[in-house]
DNA sequence: AGCTACGTGCTT
DNA sequence: AAGCACGTAGCT
């Protein structure tokens, strides 16, 4: 749900254009071939002027960025979609907050948004169903294949919760993002710590989520 | 059906 | 080793 939220709210920012005045680097710097979509396709245009803005940094952590977050505006520690929404409602753009709660329209935009949310959310909320991005990793829905003798080469699913993965927006100048089109990789910048990788490496299994523990990295955002 | 992005083989 | 290109798994 909040996944869905969370990214609505970027995208309605972005899309509506809004007049949100000027957050300093709204400039209009677009890029020009990518326009169309990737994930979240608005902030490559954000994204691209300023790959670091936006809290990305990774250097540290990305603890960073959540404090970014909550550094401005007021120390209200919001994620960086939602301080946009804030803004954009301030800006007059918005009056009726409920409606960025109901904007699924976002539509798919990003899987990956998505899986943000799933891994962070509410431990509490868990809804058992939530398919397949636990902060473990590889929690893929057996489902499929798995009888046959075939053992289909099940495709590894990010974390969620490593620095790139909390990453929101595509560089869009990294050579995954130039080559969007025929690379079919995902923003250098954004590629999970984890699927870097070896699959087998490691280990059976746990892999630590570099930083902020599972489900702990959003629990101010409630 | 269409999209994103993981896995992998080839090229540089 | 790093990057590119392609096939395709997984998802909407």
């Amino acid at each position: 749900s909040i996944a869905s939220f969370y990214k609505t709210n970027v995208n309605m920012n972005m899309n509506g254009t809004a007049h949100h005045h000027s957050m300093a680097p709204s400039n209009g710097n677009f890029l020009p071939a990518y326009g169309s979509g990737a994930d979240c396709g608005i902030m490559n245009k954000q994204g691209h002027a300023h790959p670091d803005m936006m809290g990305l940094s990774e250097g540290g952590s990305f603890n960073g960025g959540g404090v970014m977050g909550g550094s401005f505006l007021g120390g209200l520690g919001l994620p960086p979609g939602v301080i946009v929404m804030a803004m954009g409602s301030a800006g007059g753009g918005i009056s009726d907050a409920g409606s960025a709660f109901q904007m699924t329209g976002g539509q798919r935009a990003l899987t990956d948004c998505q899986q943000h949310t799933n891994s962070s959310p509410c431990p509490s909320s868990s809804s058992p169903s939530s398919s397949g991005v636990t902060a473990g990793g590889v929690a893929l829905s057996s489902s499929s294949s798995s009888s046959s003798g075939a053992v289909a080469k099940r495709k590894r699913k990010r974390c969620g919760v490593c620095g790139p993965c909390r990453r929101l927006i595509n560089c869009g100048v990294c050579s995954s993002c130039r080559n969007r089109k025929t690379g079919h990789q995902i923003c250098k910048f954004r590629k999970c710590e984890e699927l870097k990788k070896k699959p087998g490496g490691g280990g059976g299994g746990l892999e630590r989520p570099p930083s902020v523990p599972t489900g702990e990295a959003f629990r101010w955002f409630f």
